[in-house]
DNA sequence: AAAACGATACACT
DNA sequence: GTGTATCGTTTTT
């Protein structure tokens, strides 16, 4: 069945763990791709540093302003498509971020979709993967998810069992809202990338001259 | 200049 | 087969 509306008009931090398990859709005349969600991110509105709407809002970030149960796409790093589902209540600007999942049906054009991907596991194994994955791209940006028989939706699948069910901090949040534990994963699933505590995302470390010794 | 990242080359198992 | 370091490219601040 397609979660409906109400499903997202919650709180991000309550969506994200309900969201493991699930199954996100996307038919196109290309086909049917579909993913079960193994690994996912939440990010609350103006009072969560981490959130793309801590600023307010911006043309890139209307969306997570709108209503709850559409599909946040952006575009990052110069190359990448990543989804999140906006959530609520209301018009709060919350979003959970898709990070990763496992593909349960149209694989053959996931891989197409995903040349690169050299192992099934791979094919929606982080955010712009998955998005590729689907066929998602910025012109699927403020998309309804919560239509029944529409081409974008999400399915109550099989949740993923509240034992189950790991946390820990985010990714490059750095400042005051730092390492809140608001990544959520399915434990266990190959799909999910080894925890990182503190990803190293620094090239250039002050305080060491170059690891490889080829510096200057 | 930093960022909600992925592809690549290369190391290790 | 799996892990890890390095770097490309654009938007936003």
């Amino acid at each position: 069945m397609t979660l409906p509306g109400s499903f997202f008009d919650r709180p991000a931090l309550a969506v994200a763990p309900d969201l493991l398990g699930r199954v996100i859709v996307h038919g196109s005349e290309e086909g049917l791709v579909a993913v079960r969600l193994t690994e996912v991110e939440a990010y609350e509105g103006a009072d969560d540093p981490g959130s793309h709407a801590f600023r307010g809002r911006t043309r890139r970030n209307e969306v997570m302003f709108g209503a709850p149960g559409h599909v946040y796409v952006y575009f990052t790093y110069g190359m990448h498509w990543c989804t999140n589902l906006v959530c609520g209540p209301g018009q709060r600007a919350a979003a959970v971020l898709l990070r990763a999942g496992e593909v349960v049906e149209g694989a053959e054009l996931a891989a197409v979709r995903r040349p690169t991907a050299r192992s099934a596991r791979e094919l929606a194994r982080g955010p712009a993967r998955l998005t590729a994955a689907l066929g998602l791209t910025g012109a699927h940006n403020g998309a309804d998810a919560c239509r029944p028989g529409g081409r974008l939706q999400v399915l109550d699948g099989v949740p993923c069992e509240a034992s189950a069910v790991r946390s820990g901090p985010r990714t490059g949040v750095g400042g005051g809202g730092a390492s809140r534990p608001w990544r959520f994963w399915a434990d266990g699933e190959p799909t999910v990338s080894v925890y990182r505590p503190h990803a190293p995302r620094n090239r250039a470390r002050p305080d060491q001259p170059d690891a490889r010794g080829l510096g200057a």
